[in-house]
DNA sequence: ACGGTAAATGACCGCAGGGTAATTAACTTC
DNA sequence: GAAGTTAATTACCCTGCGGTCATTTACCGT
């Protein structure tokens, strides 16, 4: 066995190697949670030492912080794409549907991290899961004021409470997505229409 | 100051003060989640000290458990038996929201205790709320799945991923009226009217 | 009066987990 | 090939938290 780890080897460059922690800590964050989650666990996972860890992200904070930008820039670039070709038809609320399919595809997992309940109430990754929480909430909020007004409800609270709907719809799906690994985000896409059509008919 | 809280008063009977801890409990597991949460911060908040908790509950499981068995046992009861005057028409899942909302009532922040992910993955705990869990998960499968066959599809995969959507709508309203403390339980069974009403008309 | 029991606490233990220091070995460069 | 840098480790510290013990005071029945 070449695996001897011994202390010293310099192995993997710093860039992959951070790569490596990232996937695996995305991970670890998504299914346990923030207060869940275990530094040890994830440097064991990632097949390395806990200081290593430290030593590329600072803190658990840092490597939260990291996971968070890795995941919700990348989310909601290509969300706040695909509002762009928004109109008010069902379909088009597919359309979104399937930008997060696709936006989610290659780590699933990693949707649960903007909404983790057990992260810490103050400093700086509260400010950063806000700043991005606001960011989709106010996508969502375009969304669903525009399409209760083109059928005529004008009530803030309903479109606030729409919204969330819209919000958590999006999340339920992703997790029964997770849940069942097979399914492609195209199977996904095609999934939703027969459903929005079963609903709607 | 007659709070020198002074060793040894006999104060509130047990009863009353398993009560007191058990609301507070609820709330600070469903905010901080299982993992998050403190028992020092729980006793803190009651008013007493860890030990009494710990006589009174034997364990962080222990109270955790009591507090599951305290939320889920009344709100299935609640949903079993609304249930029972279920129909396939869009009405009919409101009235389900309305008896969700209603069992909610008197403490909302309950609901997040059953689907906590920051909860063990084995032992006694996992096992009540899997139970609990599975009992939710069937109520809204049988809804689901009659209501895609009154519609003409008949896919399991289908009927799977429309329950976890429907949690997932119930969820998100929770949350929402979390967040919305001065709506009453009417106001959001009428919200929930509307708003069907816009999406389906 | 008085012994038993119930309510309640401060002080402690052990461990897990975040975080750090000191050190080692391989590559790079001149 | 010496010097510096980089990848990596082991061993440790400290805080916080789950959990326990011994003890104290108030009430209740006899």
């Amino acid at each position: 066995m070449s695996s001897a780890a011994v202390v010293g080897t310099k192995g993997v460059p710093r860039a992959e190697r951070e790569e490596q922690i990232i996937a695996v800590a995305i991970d670890e964050f998504a299914v346990r949670g923030y207060a869940g989650a275990s530094m040890v666990v994830i440097a064991r996972r990632a097949g390395i030492s806990k200081p290593l860890v430290y030593q590329y992200f600072g803190s658990k904070d840092g490597l939260y912080l990291t996971c968070l930008h890795h995941v919700a820039g990348a989310l909601l670039e290509r969300l706040e794409l695909a509002q762009l070709q928004e109109d008010d038809s069902v379909a088009s609320r597919v359309r979104t549907l399937q930008a997060v399919f696709e936006a989610l595809a290659p780590q699933r997992s990693a949707w649960q991290l903007l909404y983790d309940s057990s992260m810490p109430a103050a400093g700086e990754i509260a400010d950063a899961a806000r700043g991005y929480q606001a960011r989709t909430a106010a996508l969502a909020a375009s969304g669903s004021e525009r399409f209760l007004r083109s059928r005529g409800l004008g009530s803030a609270l309903d479109a606030s409470a729409l919204s969330a709907v819209w919000m958590g719809l999006v999340n339920s799906l992703v997790a029964w997505w997770l849940a069942h690994p097979d399914e492609s985000a195209e199977d996904m896409t095609q999934r939703c229409y027969r459903l929005v059509g079963a609903v709607l008919g």
